[in-house]
DNA sequence: ACATAAGCGAGACGGTACGTCTCGTCTTCTG
DNA sequence: CAGAAGACGAGACGTACCGTCTCGCTTATGT
């Protein structure tokens, strides 16, 4: 029996060091959350991962790329998709990590993220359909399924309430707004129909 | 006999030249259109403009408030203020201009400016508080109205139905999704009570 | 009457300032003659200069140009040409000044500029025409003079007795043999007949 | 029982592979004849070679011996040293090789070799002492050996005439004098004294 | 009427970050 | 073990930009 050669290509040379990936991604969360995204220098970097510039490069070919990443993998973008039938509770425990991240520390790698996105276009899609994607479908779904059960009149919007919570939690997040948690029962009460 | 000192300052010596003023925010519109913020140099700008780089310091004291400037004339974000008495009406008056430049032309500018707000803290700062704030009190002041004048229930969450607008419209724009006519409705529809 | 403005073509904008046209002549020479061409780096310069190094690369486009014309102008390459009649006297007193050069501390300096001679055509050209090729010149009509006089046989070869000045001083400055000042004597009386 | 342990050292293991000696110093050259001692990569050698960089620091321990080890084994400048007993002819005959090369294809890789001798101290000194130190050693004794014969006068000065094949023949090279047949003869009639 | 204050185009300046390149060493896997 | 491949730390190179600063010139006002 032959063992498929080709899933992990064996590459020549000495591999990468994975103490590098490690040390650059977080040098570089560091001096992000310390000092924004202008204030991350790849020299800086560099220093703070005891690493030569060009192992940086070997990595990733820009800051910007590098910023991204360091975000994307520090802030674990991975979430559970509720279905009690409780769609208000569901909804809100939904937001709840979102909120927290947009929140706490990660903040500004966050809110930074969401921009790298739309600056490339492949991590746009990316980003859209592994993650943001199945959260709003999963709404759409919780909302028709709420529609069905006649928790939900007829005629409600699923598209625009499964757009709702992501809409208004990352607009608060830009804008600096109060981001208390009463803010999640706050987004439910608006669009849904408050239960009688 | 009285001296109006206030208005024009009249100030001694040559006046600015208003040819210059338009031609330094045209040359910085074009740029942050074609290659965004980062693309936007002040050398790139004079020499687009004709002018020397002197001549634009003169005027705004960095490129974040350079830039914001010529985002917010271009645009004419300056948009009216309605308020008719009738709140359905009124919202969708004021996002009606926002709508139109999301859709338009000038969707990737509004966008790039957005993301870039971001990007860079300065930017963010001038934005926020000459361009969204008033707008963003105005609705307040429309829903706190519509409160008093017993349209919505007292209970209304005013500040959160402020926020709607941006946020859905923005977050269209952002995640591609579908920015018709029929948007506008849907959103006081969601936010609103139906009349009855 | 009107001057002539083609002269001097009034640049626009701010002139050169002098001062750093010294102080990065002087830091390149000070660094150079300290470490050697590959001791002299732009940013060694540039700091010891207190100067940036656009300031260095507008007028220079790259180290090696930058250390060859400091070398050039620190290293005032004219001299006297004497014709006394006495051929001997005439090619020490021609020699002695290389000599000292190539004996001082601007030896490595000189040689370092013979080498980006080579290295550049048109430096080549432009170097060997004004300060080679007038000196090989003026003594090849040394020695025809002194033909004439019948100071030298008639089938001298004059064309290589011009050349031998340079040819050994050079060649003693470049695999370091001594220099001292007898040397001068020692070429005259190897290329000359003794005087009987 | 008598293991010869001397001669060659018997290494255990894989022994070097000497088509990698000769892809190495054949990279080097062609890349030093193209671009210089700065254009030759120790990087690009071992590309062009087909050759990891290990290989090639496994038998050189710098840029600076590689580039020296290729050029004197491309340029065969282990000469032969004469000693018939006839002076001019001894002379002649060891400075036809250099002539010879100044003259053609690798003039220019020659030149290149002594002008990037000059800019990298480590290249001077491999290679006055491999190359130049014993021809200038033999052309004293040879000298010498004339003086004790009574062929030269006995005051001779023979460490300046020991230099003037090398000084004559580079100046010439590098000035772009001619370099005929007859420029050897010349040579020894200026140094030596003419014989009866 | 003409000095003076300011605007203007051009571009030099100090500083700082970028992204590329090379050197000489180190680390893995394959023959 | 040699060799091919290539990652690694260090650091120089040459470019680009920012925000400031001179220049020499032009244009209004105010006395």
């Amino acid at each position: 029996m032959v063992i498929s050669e080709h899933d992990v290509p064996v590459r020549a040379g000495r591999p990468r060091d994975p103490a590098c990936d490690a040390a650059i991604l977080q040098a570089t969360l560091d001096l992000f959350a310390e000092h924004g995204y202008s204030g991350v220098s790849m020299d800086g970097v560099a220093a703070r991962a005891g690493v030569g510039k060009a192992t940086i490069y070997r990595r990733y070919s820009s800051k910007a790329e590098l910023v991204v990443e360091a975000v994307r993998c520090g802030a674990q973008l991975e979430d559970r998709l509720p279905d009690t039938g409780d769609l208000r509770a569901d909804l809100i425990s939904m937001m709840r990590p979102l909120l927290d991240r947009l929140r706490g520390d990660d903040a500004k790698a966050m809110v930074m993220f969401a921009v790298e996105r739309l600056r490339e276009p492949e991590l746009a899609e990316e980003f859209d359909r592994s993650v943001i994607g199945k959260k709003r479908e999963h709404i759409r779904h919780l909302v028709r399924s709420a529609i069905e059960r006649g928790d939900l009149p007829a005629d409600s919007d699923a598209d625009l309430i499964a757009e709702a919570p992501g809409a208004f939690l990352w607009h608060h997040a830009i804008y600096n707004l109060p981001m208390d948690d009463a803010l999640l029962g706050r987004i439910v009460d608006l669009v849904l129909p408050r239960p009688t």
